[in-house]
DNA sequence: TATGAATGAGAATTCATTCAT
DNA sequence: GATGAATGAATTCTCATTCAT
C-alpha cells in the first residue's frame, strides 16, 4: 500500500478513478480487474503489485472515497450548533451537494453497502457501524433535547428523519434508473426540505401551531 | 415446470429452499447452481431437467415466495377498513409475522429488486410494478384522509411510515447479523408499534392531545 | 433388435422416420435422442430398450434405408444387358429417380458417408466398400469391353463417369443449399445425360464421328 | 490475434497443428477445445487468451492454412500460359505436392466446406465464393478454347477433370485409411497424370490420333 | 518497477444412458 | 413392455492471480 501511495498523483488517480467507475458500474464480484487495468492504462501485474488482491483494492478505494466525503462534511459542519433541525438540514444539504458533485462516489458507496461477497460485506459493515456511531456521537453531543415533543428524543428523531430522507432519495434513484433518466437533484433538495419541514412541525413542541 | 410441480413436496421444498438461500446469500449472478444442487442433494442434470436455465429457476423461486407472502397478506387483511392507521398496523403486523416465519424470504425478495443482471432486472421490475400499483391501490382506495393534519396525505404518510419501519427493521437485522445473535422479533413488534404510535400522534389531527 | 422388429409396423415406421429426419438434419453427433423420441412419440427409455445405444440405432436406420434403395435398384436393373453405356444410363436414371422419390433418405445416406464420429465412420465405410465392390462386380461382369477406345477399360470408365456425375450432383446440391432453393431434379437429369453423351462420344471407339 | 502472432514459431505451430488435427478429425462442433489444449500442451485459459472463442480459432486456422496453399499455388503458377492442359497439369501437380507436404490441410479445408454450424457455414462460404471466383477467373481468363472438341468448353472440361482427379484421390485416401497403410503419393501422381493424358486425348480435337 | 503470458478452478448447460417403478 | 426422472461427465468460456522476464 505504501507502494501505491508513493506513486505520482496523476497515476494514482487514474487507477482510483478506473476502479471506482468499474466497481460502481458492476459491483464487486462482477467488476473485472481486466477492465480496470485497461481503463487505468496500466498492466495487469502492476495492479497486483500495488494491491495484494481485488478485495484489498476494493476496500482501499472505498476508504479513499469515503474519506473524501467525510472531509468535506466535517469541514463544513458548524460544531457549535445546538439546534437539532439546523444540524439536520445542514447535513442533508451537504449530503445532497456531495451527491451532485460526485455522483459516481455515492453510487459506489451506496452499492458497496449492498455487497454480498464474503469478506467484503463484513468489512463494509464494520466501517459503517463505526461511521454511524462516530457521526451520531458528533451530532448528538450538544443537542438541546428540550424542544422535542413528549416521548421523543434525538436518536429517535434522527432515525425517523434519516430513514425517511434515505427512503425518499433511494426511491428517486430507483425511479431514475428504471425510467433511464438522470436524477433531478433540485427536486431532491426541495422534497427533502419539505419532509424536514413536516418533521419540524410535528416533532418539535408547538410545531403544529407555527 | 409441470415436471417440477408434480414432484413430491419434500423434494420440491428441498430445491426451493436451497435456491432461496443461495440466491439470497449471493445474488443472481454469483449464485452457483453447483451450490444449489449440492445443498438440495440432487444431481446437476436434474435441476436443468426441471428448469430450463438459471434465470427460469430464479424467477420461479421469486414468484413462489412472493406468492406465499401475498396469500398470507390478503387472507388476513380486512378489506373494509377505512382507518389509515388500522390498515397500517395490520400490514406491519403481517409483514413482521412473515418475516418471523420465513426469515430468508424477505431478504431474497428485497435483494431481487436490486438485481442488475439483464433479463432478470426487467422481469422483476415488471412484477414489482404490478404488485406496487395493486397493493397501494388496495390500501389507498378507501382511506379517510380528513383525519390527517394539514399538508399531509395518505401517500406521504405511507411513505414516511414504511421507510421508517423498514429502516428500523433493517437496522435490527444488521445489528443481529453483526453481533451474530438471532433477531428478537418481539422487540421488533414492540418498537414498530411505538413508531406507529408516534406517527399516529403526530400525523393525525388532534393526535397530540390524546 | 428382434424386439424392435416384432413391433407393429406403424410404430416401427414412426421411430425410423423420426430417427431418419433427425439424423439427416443434424448429423450423428448433433442429432438428439430427445428429439427423436419426441417426434416418434415414444418414451426415452423405450428407444434404449430397442437399441442398445445411439450408434446401434444410427446403423440400423442406415441399413434399413440403404436396403430400401438397393431393393428398388436391383428390381429395375436388367441383368443381361452387356452394353456399358446402357447400364450406366439406367443406373444414373434409377439413382436420380430414387433421389427424387426419397430426398430425405439420400441426404441421410450421403451425410452418413461424411460422418466423422469414431465407430460410425468405420462402420459406414465398411458397408460402402462392400456395396461398391458388390455393385461394381454386378455391373462389370458381362461388360463388352471391345467398344472402348484404346487404353480404356470398364473400371476406368466407370470411375470417370461416376466421379463426374457425383461431382456434378454434389455441386448442384451444394448450390441449392447455399441459395436455399429446392434442387431442380429435371435439370439434374438433363445435365447428367449430357455428360453421359459426352463420355459415350469420347470413350467409345468411333464415338467422335457420330 | 496480434497476441497469437507475436508468439514464437514453435508454440504457434504446436497450437495450429493441434487445432488443425482436432478440427479435421471431428469437425467444428465436435472438436473439443479441451483436446486441442491438451495436444498443444497449453493451459485452457491460454487458448482463450489468444482467440476470443472457438469460432474465431476455427476461422483463424482455416485462413492460415488456406493462405499457405494459395501462396504455394500462385508462387508456382505461370500466369502467361494459355494451354488448358498445361495449366491443369501444373495445378494438379501443385495440389498433390501440397497434399504430400501437409496431408491434414486438405482434409480440414474440404471438410470445413461442409460445416453446418451457424456462423461458421456463412463465413466459410463467404471465403469460398471469393476464392472460387478468383481462381477460376485466373485460370479461365486466357484459355485458348479453339482446341477443344465440339460441344466442350473450358468450364465443362475443368469440372470433369477436377471431379475425376478429386474422386480418384479421395478413393486412394479412403483405401489407405481402410487398409491402414500410408498413401502412396508417387502412384497418385502417376495415375493422375494418366487420367490427364486420357482427357487430353479425348477432349482436345485430334487428340485421338496422337 | 513493470509487463502480460500463463494458469486452472469454476461457471452454466447438454445429453446419452440407466433404472426404479 | 413402457415410462421419464435421475445421473454426471463433458462441453465452452471467464477471471483473479502468479511469475519469469
Amino acid at each position: 500500500m505504501e507502494k501505491f501511495e508513493s506513486l505520482d498523483q496523476e497515476k494514482r488517480e487514474r487507477i482510483l478513478n478506473a476502479a471506482l467507475s468499474e466497481f460502481a458500474a458492476r459491483g464487486y464480484e462482477q467488476a473485472s480487474t481486466n477492465e480496470i487495468v485497461k481503463q487505468a492504462e496500466i498492466s495487469k501485474g502492476l495492479l497486483f503489485h500495488y494491491f495484494k488482491n481485488k478485495k484489498q483494492l476494493f476496500l482501499y478505494v472505498y476508504d479513499y472515497y469515503v474519506g473524501i466525503c467525510l472531509e468535506d462534511y466535517f469541514k463544513r459542519m458548524n460544531r457549535e450548533e445546538r439546534d437539532f433541525f439546523k444540524i439536520i438540514r445542514e447535513s442533508v444539504a451537504i449530503k445532497l451537494e456531495l451527491l451532485k458533485k460526485h455522483p459516481g462516489i455515492f453510487k459506489f458507496i451506496s452499492e458497496a453497502y449492498l455487497e454480498k461477497a464474503p469478506g467484503i460485506k463484513e468489512e463494509i459493515e464494520k466501517r459503517n457501524l463505526k461511521l454511524v456511531e462516530y457521526s451520531f456521537a458528533k451530532i448528538l453531543k450538544n443537542i438541546d433535547e428540550s424542544r422535542f415533543i413528549e416521548g421523543m428524543d434525538a436518536i429517535k428523531a434522527i432515525n425517523i428523519i434519516s430513514w425517511t430522507v434515505e427512503g425518499y432519495v433511494n426511491e428517486e434513484f430507483k425511479k431514475a434508473r428504471y425510467l433511464d433518466i438522470p436524477v433531478d437533484y433540485d427536486k431532491l433538495f426541495i422534497q427533502a426540505e419539505s419532509y424536514l419541514d413536516l418533521f419540524e412541525r410535528t416533532l418539535y413542541k408547538g410545531g403544529q401551531t407555527t
